[in-house]
This record gives structure tokens, C-alpha cells and sequence, in this order.
DNA sequence: ACACAATGGATGACGTGTCAACTTCCCGAT
DNA sequence: ATCGGGAAGTTGACACGTCATCCATTGTGT
């Protein structure tokens, strides 16, 4: 059905130049927070998450979905963030299998200290480079893949007919 | 300089939304290839780069400038190919420091097995969703970014897929 | 010929991400 | 009330990627 010869050269080095960016923006993302703020990405996003919602804290569970992280994923980074105190774990009296996780106030600072130059990387790489038409186009093709990858509410019918 | 209050809302939208794509994407990408052919994407990239080369084989330091990868990320990559017989090291005559990294009939096996899946997989996700409009600006948008980020590496890509 | 920098590669330590297995707890059906 | 399935998290094993460091070899200038 679907052939390789049925997509032209020209395409491929549309997708292979998109997979290279892909990974060069993340890494230069990665190093700017790394010498700016002493941060990696996944610290940075969960410290951010926990920053802007109610009470500086969200369950575990809450956390994961809003970032589309798995939750041993979202355990993992935790324990290790915790160790190094920019978070912290909190019992969760509504749901004895729950837990919050809660901004410390050394990750407070943290994440405050990385916005400016992080927002200003972000800007640099991304929204200086890019026309509002480029990003109204963007936006379209993200939503295209992102269902494509994901058809929503279809998820178990799919599985179980795989 | 650069504020926040200087990117609207809207525009972070399609950063977040940009970056779970990105994410998603590869997931799904990853998946597949270990499904349809036990493979993970770094040893399909290493295996399909040696595949395309001469011989099919390619010394380490080649390798890892075809593909953009940092040379101890390439060794450990092989020793981990090597450990499963995908590919294997052999001394280089030339230069006494180097090493060919050559493709066994087994990692051969198995990157001709991938092929049919993974490109299906590519184009389900990627090109059958994209129009051709969206392919051009996304063409465009992935090399203003790359020349933001690191000018050289964008020549190099220029050069090659010219 | 020789000292010295640069190159090619290996290695160990560490943080990251996934999968599968496990525990504990909640909740709805009976 | 209780039983069984599903949800919330943890854990261990393993692959991946980076950084710093190390070693052998090669190339260069004098």
C-alpha cells in the first residue's frame, strides 16, 4: 500500500532536516537552562507545572497528565528532584494512594532565576525566527500530527483490535 | 530585553503544543520500530546509515559525523549494537587510532526488515497529514530555526541534501 | 629527530526514560 | 460486607545520551 517510492527525495529531506531540529533545539535548549540556571529540561517543566497551579503543589497523578509524562516517569524525576531538595513529597489525605508533590522553596527560586533567559532562549530560537503566518502553519501541522498520533477516545478500541 | 509579556499567549500555545508533537512523535516512531522489528531509533539510524554506505561499513568517526552524533555517544551505541550482533568492530589499517564499524548480515537482516513498517509509519503520521503547502513552510521554518541555533550545522544539511 | 598539540576512540559516572512487576487503596457490583 | 477490577505510585532493570577524562596514535613545526 504505502511505498517508499511513493514519497519524493524532497520529502525525505523535509522529514530528516525536521528530525535534526527537532533534537538541535532541544540540546540548545538543554544547555542554556543547564549553564543559566543549573537546570535540565525535565526539572525545569516540572518545577514550571508546579509553579503556576494552586498552592505551588499537584498529585502526582495530576502532574503527569498535564505534561504527558507516564507516572513512573513522573516518580523517577520527583525522587531525584527531591534529593536534590527542589521538591518535596506530601501524604494526601483525600486519597491514601495519592501523593502531592510540592514546590520547596529552593525550587521556587530555581524556577524563577531560569525564566528570563529561558523565555529569552525560547524566544531566540524559536519566535524570532518565525513569521505569524510560519507559526499560524506551525500550529496546524502540530494539530495534524498530534491527531494523527493520537485519535482522541479511540485509544482501547484501537489496542484491543491490534 | 525580552519579556515575557512580549510573547502572547496564543504563541505559547503553539510552543507547548510544538513540543508535545515533538515528543509524541518520537514515542510513537520508537514504538513502532520495537513492535514491527525490535529495534530502538538509535540502532535503526545506526544500521540504516551503515546500510546506505559503502560496504556497508563506515569508520566510527564517519558515522558519527553523518548522522550528528558526538563520538562517545557513538561507541557506546556500538558496543551496545555489537553486544547484540548487529554490527561489529574491525581494526583500520589507514590509521592505527581508528575503527570500521560494518554491518553483520544479522543487522543487515534486520534493517531491511524495518524498512516497509517504518516508512508506512512515517507517512501515516507525518507526510499523509502534512499538504504540500504545510511541507514547504514547515521546510522553511525548520531551517530558520536551525540557523538560529547553530549556522554551521545548517550548511552542512544545505550542502547535502542539495 | 623530537617535542607537542590535535585526533580518534574508549570508559566511567551520572541523569534520563521505558517497561514490567508489584503494592496499596478505592469503588462498584453482588 | 466483601470481592474483584481498576487506579495511584514505587521499584528494578535496562537502554540512551552527555560530560569529563583518559590513552594511543598521528601530524606538525623546528
Amino acid at each position: 500500500m504505502s511505498e517508499v517510492s511513493e514519497v519524493p527525495q524532497a520529502d525525505w529531506e523535509v522529514w530528516k532536516n525536521f528530525m535534526v531540529m527537532r533534537r538541535q533545539l532541544e540540546r540548545a535548549l538543554e544547555r542554556q537552562l543547564q549553564s543559566d540556571a543549573s537546570l535540565s529540561m525535565p526539572e525545569h517543566e516540572i518545577l514550571l507545572t508546579l509553579f503556576r497551579s494552586k498552592d505551588k503543589q499537584l498529585r502526582a497523578r495530576d502532574l503527569g497528565e498535564t505534561i504527558a509524562w507516564e507516572k513512573s516517569r513522573v516518580s523517577h524525576q520527583v525522587s531525584r528532584m527531591e534529593q536534590r531538595g527542589l521538591v518535596k513529597r506530601v501524604e494526601c489525605g483525600d486519597d491514601a494512594r495519592g501523593v502531592w508533590v510540592t514546590l520547596t522553596p529552593e525550587g521556587s527560586r530555581a524556577v524563577l532565576g531560569a525564566m528570563r533567559d529561558h523565555t529569552r532562549t525560547i524566544r531566540k530560537y524559536f519566535f524570532d525566527v518565525l513569521s505569524a503566518d510560519e507559526l499560524a502553519t506551525l500550529k496546524r501541522i502540530t494539530g495534524n500530527v498530534l491527531d494523527a498520533i493520537d485519535p482522541p477516545a479511540c485509544d482501547e478500541l484501537d489496542e484491543k483490535s491490534a
